[in-house]
DNA sequence: AACCTTCCCTGATGGC
DNA sequence: TGCCATCAGGGAAGGT
């Protein structure tokens, strides 16, 4: 599932591969990702230059030279670059494998293009949770599609003070809350769990329960555990993979995200499931009580690590 | 306005 | 072996 450090992961690697790079030729079909016209797409692409790469929250922005091009992966959206050599060439065929960009299409992958430089770029989507649009670059473009996106947890604009007054007078849930993208954006189920067994909070809490200590543990907590997801190459549970093709390795460091039924890490307990907001929801019963943390809390520690 | 629920979509998985 | 129900979840849309 691809949240931020998913997203930051494959936005990196684009950037060491495509960018400067020009679009040569470009193949699409229909398919309910696309929020524009996808032969209208195809037809604006080609030609254009790759000037940069952004993201925000789990948006990722392919800026072109007249456009920006942005992507959301979704659930199980998929963008790879392969190298001219990457795949067995045949005598008839291109060095990157392909006689025809349009041969790169397949039944979950509805968009490929070529660069100059003969890499191929695909976006394959097994589930169509993805999104791509296409805006014209112009004085507050991205607007309509951010607006509503909330703080961007690992950039420098990330403060206490701002995330004090998103909270402010909401009574939502907390795990609500995280995969609301307008409190903090590019959260997801993961990184939610994750984030509040670090802070110590259990799932179901409202944000008017947390004492002004307890809030800003969990908004230490955020991008404590987006940096490490992003240390580690994303989470790759099934599907995600980076720009590259590879997996991620963080799912070997997560905390409770899955453990369910197993022990915690940090005290032993059983760690148990709920569902919330419709969302698989992972928590330590003993190190996330439900009730306030007392004056005094007596953490037991029944096993290391 | 805030908050919650439903729905989309497909492959993997488990029960029988 | 095959068939069917269930599950996974980001975010838009609809409901309360």
């Amino acid at each position: 599932m691809p949240e931020l450090p998913e997203v930051e992961t494959v936005r990196r690697g684009l950037e060491a591969r495509i960018r400067g790079r020009s679009i040569e030729s470009a193949a699409v079909a229909s398919n309910r990702v696309f929020r524009v016209d996808p032969q209208w797409l195809r037809s604006q692409i080609v030609g254009q230059r790759v000037v940069a790469l952004d993201r925000r929250g789990k948006y990722l922005v392919i800026e072109l030279d007249d456009w920006y091009w942005v992507v959301h992966l979704g659930m199980t959206g998929q963008l790879t670059v392969k190298g001219k050599d990457a795949s067995g060439a045949g005598s008839d065929r291109r060095p990157d494998g392909f006689t025809d960009i349009a041969d790169a299409l397949d039944r979950h992958t509805p968009l490929a293009l070529r660069f100059s430089t003969g890499e191929v770029m695909t976006f394959r989507d097994v589930r169509k949770f993805g999104r791509v649009f296409l805006i014209a670059k112009v004085q507050g473009a991205l607007t309509d599609l951010f607006g509503s996106l909330g703080l961007e947890p690992l950039g420098s604009s990330y403060c206490l003070e701002d995330f004090l007054k998103k909270l402010k007078g909401r009574k939502t849930r907390l795990k609500s809350m995280l995969l609301n993208q307008g409190f903090v954006a590019g959260v997801g189920n993961i990184y939610a769990d994750e984030a509040l067994f670090e802070a110590a909070l259990h799932p179901a809490r409202t944000v008017r329960s947390l004492s002004r200590a307890e809030k800003e543990a969990l908004f230490r907590a955020i991008p404590e555990v987006l940096e490490k997801g992003l240390l580690y190459g994303g989470t790759t549970l099934r599907d995600y993979v980076g720009s590259d093709g590879e997996p991620g390795q963080n799912q070997n460091g997560l905390r409770v995200y899955g453990r369910d039924e197993r022990a915690c890490y940090r005290c032993g307990t059983v760690i148990q499931k709920m569902v919330i907001s419709q969302r698989g929801t992972h928590y330590c019963p003993t190190c996330q009580p439900r009730s306030r943390k007392k004056e005094k809390p007596n953490v037991v520690r029944t096993s290391a690590v």
